[in-house]
DNA sequence: ATGCAGGTTCCCGCGACTGGAAGGTCAAGG
DNA sequence: CCTTGACCTTCCAGTCGCGGGAACCTGCAT
């Protein structure tokens, strides 16, 4: 099987399945004109990292994960492990997105959006600080800085 | 007023204050020894920078929304705009990364997280769409792919 | 023979910095 | 005057996960 149908198969850009080989996390035969032969355990492998790139793990944790999956004798625990620390960046990245949408909905909202050069948006991000929204963004992500 | 003093000032990393020079954000002045001297406009504009950035702006937004703010005959419309384009790419971040928490904590939650080899989340990476998460994510993202 | 759709490698670029090397400058202390 | 150490400078490389594109090779149909 040639690379394009794995890329049909699995989802992922051909370029992108070329990268995976070139940091080691597939190894496809190759055939006597250099094509790449892609067999089914590489497509399951391929299947399996689309997967886990979708729910956000990084490429370690996917070298990790596959790594666990591919021995029979892990233990589930590790397996958790890698995706209860992903659930919290996850968690970190969601906190830190509400806490902009916020504060920025809330400019958006006060904003009149007309012709006039008015704006509560831009009298912000200048330190204004008398909506008391700057400061309290300011503690937030003063706290997140640390991941 | 030399770097290091700007940045504990704006909270600005000196390397990124220099970066933000590179890429025309800022024309601080030079002393004679080739020092970078910043005024209080400078300053002005750094801290300026430091919250648009705080509430993930990119550096091109932050750079129209720098030019309004010295524009004096800007019309407050055109601020918001850049505002609410943002604050609606915020909130596709937000979905996406509550889709994968949703999954994730699911598969989390399944998982003994023991010596055993058997793993929820494994089986679920492994294409075992046994339970109707994985679908229900893949439609998700697939939406999602146009951003 | 020709065309074209596939495949290959290689290198550059993105965003927004961060780290580090190599070197110039400044103020204080011996 | 010399040294030390803290600053400042520029420049280059690396991060992450690919995507774009050049230049070239291969396979198959006409």
């Amino acid at each position: 099987m040639n690379i394009s149908d794995v890329s049909a198969r699995s989802g992922l850009p051909a370029k992108t399945i070329r990268y995976y080989e070139e940091i080691g996390l597939i190894r496809p035969a190759r055939g006597a004109n250099g094509y790449r032969t892609f067999d089914d355990n590489d497509i399951h492998k391929l299947t399996f990292l689309a997967r886990a790139r979708s729910l956000g793990f990084t490429i370690e944790d996917c070298r990790a994960l596959l790594a666990l999956y591919e021995d029979r004798d892990r233990a589930s625990a590790d397996v958790k492990h890698v995706a209860e620390d992903h659930l919290a960046s996850i968690d970190r990245k969601i906190r830190e997105l509400q806490a902009m949408h916020t504060t920025l909905s809330d400019l958006v909202r006060r904003c009149q959006g007309d012709q006039r050069p008015d704006c509560p948006i831009l009298q912000d991000l200048a330190g204004s600080a008398d909506t008391g929204a700057h400061e309290a963004l300011h503690e937030l992500t003063l706290e997140q800085q640390k991941s």
